[in-house]
DNA sequence: CCTACATTTAGCCTGTTTGCTAAACGTGTT
DNA sequence: AACACGTTTAGCAAACAGGCTAAATGTAGG
């Protein structure tokens, strides 16, 4: 951990909450999550959004952490990152007890 | 209630995330929590951008339903709704169980 | 009523986000 | 090698968000 913790945190709860603002990105998470894992294309094609624009939201999912993604052949499989989501949310919720 | 839930639902978690997505509206939300109630005036003085911002800024907090406004007299004395915070967040972590 | 005070609204500018289409990329298949 | 397939990148227009300053609103007190 090369940053105090404080900063760190500060930055996940960035990316986390940026992330989850958009209707279409909390939709795909919570698409990706109960399908267990999808490759992009089973996404985009659940989406009224053409597949660039879902590839755009899956990437800021992806660097926010809340997706996990693995390459496989021509395909990307992505899987959600449920810890992390509930980390991020259950922390949130508990501030305020 | 005039419309189905779950569309009830989206348009909550829509602006309570919208909400939460900036870090200034996090601080604030955070900030009012921990001291139970606030007037605008005691809010705005504590962060550094200009008291139109952050008037906005609450107001957004306000539309979501994440803080109460109370008037009284000329002030507008803000408490945290804290159960909605939290309805919010726990239900969305569960989501992910 | 007139002034002072607490706060918001209006108007403007700038940077970011979101969407699109078209083109590129990399990997399997023949 | 050539082609097809799955997906992303580039580039652009439109919409939105966030910041500011200046002006307006509404209430309290002399």
């Amino acid at each position: 951990m090369s940053k105090p913790k404080g900063i760190k945190d500060v930055e996940v709860a960035d990316s986390v909450f940026a992330a989850l603002a958009h209707p279409a990105r909390r939709q795909i998470l919570l698409s990706v999550h109960y399908r267990g894992s999808c490759n992009a294309g089973e996404i985009a094609n659940r989406f009224e959004c053409s597949w660039p624009t879902t590839s755009r939201h899956l990437a800021m999912l992806v660097a926010s952490g809340l997706l996990d993604v693995e390459v496989v052949g021509r395909e990307r499989i992505y899987s959600a990152n449920a810890r992390r989501v509930q980390n991020v949310l259950t922390k949130w919720a508990g501030f305020f007890d």
